[in-house]
DNA sequence: GCTATGCTTCGAACCGGTTCGAATGACGAT
DNA sequence: ATCGTCATTCGAACCGGTTCGAAGCATAGC
């Protein structure tokens, strides 16, 4: 394999008078550059990534830690997965993928081995066990969810209060006073699963405010299962004449349970979801949602990330919790209740 | 950050007895051995990956090109990358993951700097242009999918071929004379997804041995216009009791297109896919299948390219080309069809 | 004519590991 | 007492980059 010192050699130069022609950070004559570079070109040289990152300290990688939990809805994991490879890519940084089950452990990892020079955590957790690691890690890190404690971190995500709020508006206005929100399954939850009750919180409260009965119910997060819970929900609440989903599951499953009730949205039910677009086209669903921009939360966290990488932000500058505001995509699946 | 310096410092030995004591390499006293894990452990010492790459030109890093084509259909392909991650983590290695679309310039650069020691190509087409640059890489790589030429590279697919006999044999065997095949969009053959007409090619010439017929049909690889693409094609082709799906999009897609016409499998229409059991989970669908056992085939390429990577298998050890047996996983789809 | 200045270039040190050859010392055999 | 053997440890070199300080040299200024 060619090294700079190859590169040096046949274009008759030292080996830091390459390094300098070829990244430019002293000037050097013209006439050298341009044979330090053809000499390069010519020879195939591509500089040794380790030897880089010793030299440097920057290895120009970003950690990912996804965690493919069996009760998380994988599909919808993937796009944030993207929007934070994407971004990396046009920034110039390369992702490591983690999907160890045991988190804290490969954060520690890839942090002291100085294998990255950031990390974002995906999925992140009310009390977040990873949080702890990253905070004593040297590198920066950025997540996508919120946890109880923001200190030390860069933090995106959409803002599941006014979500739930918009949910509940949108149908009260509507004129529908019998509400079901079909959550993810409790033990979601109870791993810290915050954005779970922030939804749910809000919607209650504003359901209050509006005089509307808002029944809130927990449905598996897998398949066949939640359809399952979906036929018993709409049995065991016949009234109910608007269904809000904070499940991408149960936004999977529904139109084969509906189909198989003759139910249509929203003649016969109005149907509201919170998902992304993207995810709506996969899996071709018609219901009208709160858009949840993981791809735009990814690479909000990664820009982030990289402009603390590179010290565009001083240690010291306050870390972010910014929200995405949830936009309504109108499917036409919402309307007037059905006189009784 | 501490480095094995401080901690051979700390424990009273050289740097060189200090690496020795924690790899084992050389025989150490019991009691050096022990005086440096104890003070490695205090200190919390972990390797500088770079370092430990640049010295013993090995990352412990394997390179995962997956291109996510606007005309793939993604929920499948993050199976593949969930199989290659997690037998990638047992194994002891990291996973770099580009997404990058100009596949050949990801896969030089991160070959040619050393980044990663193997690397995984998904979704390879029958010329595939990263394979020239994987040829001429130093590292060894694995494939999953089957290019026209496999000289030096592990390559594992589904058996494609035996697969559309297999389903064609299925629904013969019930009595069907009239079937439809559904395939992907032409432009996915264009750009070398063999799997295709392979599947296809198998298909045909068995429906001709056996006298049944067999029409191939195109369908576009996303929502909605899939669900469109079916609707046109079972007015098109009203005499077809078999269907089969050789397009994971049309197989998401048809069970509302299915209820939509009031068709139930297999009492109107005998139905057969070629997805995973997973997939078929994820989308709740009730046709039997093929399993085309992503999972199990990135397993397969991570093991193999582990082997090569660490020697056991020779540089000139013959490079196989491995066929998963297609399983048909019965879901109860298909039956003997209608009588007219 | 001599020094100050600026542009190029070079050599050496450094990042943090691993690995090779040799030095040291204890011990048993002759 | 001497030599050989073995286990243990050390020092130095090396992997392939980057970066600092200084040297070389031509030109301008006095």
């Amino acid at each position: 394999m060619v090294n700079i010192g190859d590169v040096a050699r046949a274009a008759g130069v030292a080996r830091s008078t390459a390094s300098y022609a070829l990244s430019g950070k002293r000037s050097v004559s013209d006439e050298v550059r341009r044979r330090v570079a053809e000499v390069a070109a010519e020879l195939g040289y591509t500089p040794n990534a380790g030897a880089r990152a010793l030299a440097t300290s920057r290895a120009m990688v970003i950690g990912l830690l996804a965690q493919f939990l069996p009760d998380e809805f994988a599909p919808a994991m993937l796009q944030y997965i993207q929007g934070v490879a994407n971004t990396a890519r046009d920034l110039g940084y390369d992702i490591l993928l983690s999907s160890d089950p045991d988190g804290p452990a490969a954060l520690k990892r890839l942090t002291d081995s100085r294998m990255v020079d950031g990390v974002v955590l995906l999925n992140v957790a009310e009390h977040d066990e990873r949080l702890p690691v990253l905070r004593a890690a040297p590198q920066p890190g950025a997540l996508v969810g919120l946890p109880g404690d923001c200190t030390g971190v860069d933090v995106f995500d959409l803002d599941f209060e006014e979500a739930g709020r918009a949910m509940v508006e949108h149908l009260a206005g509507l004129g529908h006073r019998e509400l079901l929100l079909v959550s993810q399954p409790e033990h979601v939850i109870e791993r810290g699963g915050a954005y779970v009750w922030r939804l749910q919180n809000a919607a209650l409260e504003t359901a209050a405010v509006r005089g509307v009965h808002l029944r809130v119910v927990h449905g598996s997060s897998s398949q066949p299962d939640i359809g399952r819970d979906l036929h018993a929900l709409l049995d065991a609440h016949p009234e109910t004449t608007g269904l809000l989903l904070n499940n991408e599951a149960a936004a999977a499953a529904l139109p084969t349970v509906m189909h198989e009730r003759r139910l249509t949205a929203p003649a016969d039910l109005s149907v509201i979801g919170r998902y992304s677009d993207e995810f709506a086209r996969t899996f071709s669903l018609p219901f009208s949602s709160i858009e949840s921009a993981p791809d735009r939360l990814g690479r909000m966290a990664v820009r982030q990330l990289v402009r603390r990488i590179e010290k565009e932000l001083t240690d010291d500058a306050p870390h972010v919790v910014r929200f995405v505001a949830p936009e309504l995509v109108d499917r036409g699946s919402t309307a007037p209740p059905p006189a009784r």
